[in-house]
DNA sequence: TTAAATTTTTAGATTTGTCTAAATTTAATT
DNA sequence: AATTAAATTTAGACAAATCTAAAAATTTAA
């Protein structure tokens, strides 16, 4: 099926509500996309006149298998273009999302599959968000919240939920990327802020909100 | 200023016209575009009110200068962007042209940037259409249609005007692309037709109407 | 369990880009 | 020069996507 390009970012914001919450709610996807109640509920009903949205006025909603697919077909593009700015044109990671927005609409189903193989069919995009694959397979990774790691052992950065622009300037300030070697020294109980070591640095602290946001792997 | 696509559409059929015939006229841009001249009516007014096109009721119109770089601002990118697609992906010649219409429309100048440096900063793209450098400036060549070729002269293929399908898929059929070498060996009163002489085939016969359309350079 | 607050939907308007059909202007021809 | 033909523009409509304001349904809470 074809989908416009506000079709599609309708379909790709109910995705990622609904892998949090299970049913999503007009207001808060209103608010994800900044935009109105009434625009939210225009567009649900062509998403379901096109029958990929279980919907009932007033009950919330979500994407059915044939609408989660359609989803996984943007996420896909989207982490695919992301890649490519940054490995291929040297983007820093803070600075692609917004030009990946645009690229993801680019229909070509061809394109993307020369894109993957050009860039060496990757499996994570240059946040650590996982690449599904054409039939949308998502890739899996073992990995949890810096700030549940105990102390001393060394962990690896594998991704970051939190992936605002003043997320990433803080990240980069600390010198932390994706792979970046990290062990946390010490936690603090006042305010659950880390004393953490980033491999060839001197100790530092982050705070409660950004270790969150931080997830990370054991160093095999 | 920004363009909608539709409006940077609008502009780059407009500045092709204009190269050929100095004034557009309302019918043949509504012809190029396939569409209607009451639209196109309407779009005139806009680009006027955009301070890019000079029109008046019922006279012809022509881009002025501003409204000459915003077309080759979208041409540039529509041929970096072919050439990324044949050269990095691989795609035949006569497939990147619908995919670099969609891409032409990403509005990012940083990427463009980057991209232009990532490809080597082409001078000419897959079809042999020059690049314009990111202020406007556009590459000579020089260069004769075949069908104006003396006998017994080896040329090289430098670019092709007649870029549909068919054309280029006729081309494939010849084994004739950017960079073959041709001799031109006998020229039919009858009908202008060609005999020539592919580097390393055996002879074979166009029509004058190929001829016209394949431009090349003499071998330095 | 009503009343108040919140959420969601409807009704009607707006913008962009397009269309058809009719009117207007310009060009061609007798 | 008058008439016909062609080109162009206007008038009015439509679809997609959005909005505001008001109505309806649901939830919360006194």
């Amino acid at each position: 099926m074809n989908f416009s390009t506000s079709e599609e970012n309708y379909i790709k914001s109910i995705y990622h509500l609904q892998q949090e919450t299970g049913l999503v709610n007009t207001n808060s996807l209103a608010a994800e996309m900044q935009t109105r109640a009434a625009s939210v509920t225009d567009m649900l009903k062509k998403l379901k006149a096109k029958k990929i949205l279980q919907y009932e006025r007033y009950k919330g909603f979500k994407l059915n298998e044939a609408g989660k697919k359609a989803a996984l077909d943007v996420v896909r593009k989207h982490r695919l273009w992301e890649f490519f700015l940054a490995e291929k044109l040297k983007f820093d990671w803070d600075k692609v999302h917004p030009i990946a927005e645009e690229l993801e609409h680019i229909s070509s189903d061809e394109l993307i599959q020369r894109l993957d193989n050009f860039l060496g069919n990757p499996s994570f995009d240059p946040h650590g968000d996982p690449i599904p694959d054409r039939n949308g397979k998502i890739p899996v990774i073992n990995q949890q919240s810096l700030s549940d790691i105990p102390l001393k052992k060394t962990v690896t950065v594998s991704s970051v939920s939190n992936q605002t622009a003043q997320m990433l300037e803080m990240l980069k300030h600390y010198n932390i990327a994706l792979g970046t070697q990290i062990m946390v020294l010490k936690k603090f109980e006042f305010d659950g802020s880390l004393e953490i070591k980033v491999l060839k640095q001197s100790a530092c602290i982050i705070s409660e909100q950004v270790a969150k946001n931080v997830f990370v792997h054991y160093v095999q």
